[in-house]
DNA sequence: CCAAGATATGAACACCGTTCACTATATTTG
DNA sequence: CAAATATAGTGAACGGTGTTCATATCTTGG
């Protein structure tokens, strides 16, 4: 049935352009412009079409966020190659936080934006958000690395990674969301410098 | 001119019903339901009036924000009465994240939502942000005493504070956004216990 | 009592996500 | 090959959003 398959490879194929041109959206016009009109009019299809190939606009948008997981993991993967598992998490702080500052549109759908993970909660899996959980089991590993290794002393590398994930995360949250604007212009990036830097000290010796 | 004064009061008057209606609705039906013909419809007027007494959307919500962090500060008052530096510390960690838990509409307002920071870039003003800078002030404050008292060794207490506070707010963000998800249901809780222990634990000694 | 100013609003504009009856095309069947 | 059927696509509509503006009403000083 080689038409059958055809079919299939190209509806995929229009799935898959749909994605693209909404990642583009979303890279060169800001999450807030990202709407299904304007999608599909960036692939010249009628509004409706994209229902062919989503549910609704926050399967679309799930669809997504798996991809900029996907991303972010990969980001994570040059780590392993630091052989000092101190040195080796700083660099995951400073991977998440280069990906934040780089790709602030992806961070918004990774992180912020409520439309994917109610896609989540509609599918109600039993093992859920698996893109998300793959993300973050790379910083366990890496906490589990220096545990092994004695150098970190927790109970637990899940409830570090978290600790260490939540630290980067507002930092990065904080900023993006603009509420950084507290500090001056010329203090703000020099604040949030000071703050990672005393945190991986801290780390080491407490404050 | 008894009169003029008369007409200024109710103009606040029905300013602050306004801003009542709105904050209402954000505490019942949640900030998504918080639209200018919902908040209109709940004083009963048109919706057309708001826009007599706030220049826009962001406007109304900037005032309900700095609103918010007047009782966010308010809720951190109690932990100056604690005598140690660590745990006065631990109990404004712990302040905010009850905050949140316990008014997620709220925290949602102060930090996530992006209109009431369009409204503070609009102004345009030298020191803007004058609400969300005193309830961070009052962390920086708790750094300043630890270190004054020689318990915290750190070189900046803004970069310290930033610091807390990023850790206490990525704990919630991620919470709030659903981003914790990927924990099983019964996990979660004990884990954000757990992180939240760690980091005192490592504020104090080191990982 | 009238003119002027303050206050309020209905209707409209341009968006948004979503649905559905409908058409046009491609494929399978008789 | 023709008819029946399955697939793909869409225009128009529904109810929602923030916002604007001409119009109407009500209050007040002269």
């Amino acid at each position: 049935m080689g038409i059958a398959e055809r079919k299939e490879r190209e509806k995929t194929e229009r799935r898959q352009a749909i994605l693209a041109a909404a990642q583009q959206l979303f890279n060169e016009q800001g999450f807030e412009k990202v709407s299904m009109r304007n999608i599909a009019e960036a692939i010249e299809y009628s509004p409706a079409t994209i229902y062919l190939y989503f549910k609704d606009k926050n399967e679309l948008l799930f669809a997504l966020q798996n991809q900029a997981f996907g991303q972010l993991a990969q980001a994570f993967e040059s780590v392993f190659s630091i052989q000092h598992p101190a040195e080796r998490l700083r660099a995951v702080g400073h991977k998440y936080l280069e990906f934040a500052f780089e790709h602030p549109e992806l961070f918004e759908l990774m992180f912020i934006m409520t439309g994917p993970m109610e896609a989540v909660e509609a599918r109600g899996e039993a093992a859920p958000w698996a893109s998300g959980r793959a993300a973050f089991d790379r910083v366990v590993q890496v906490m589990q690395q220096g545990m092994d290794a004695g150098v970190f002393r927790c109970p637990n590398s899940e409830s570090a990674a978290l600790m260490v994930w939540s630290q980067v995360h507002g930092l990065a949250a904080l900023f993006l969301r603009k509420r950084l604007m507290i500090f001056p212009d010329d203090r703000r990036h020099a604040l949030m410098d000071e703050a990672m830097n005393l945190f991986t000290q801290v780390l080491k010796h407490g404050l």
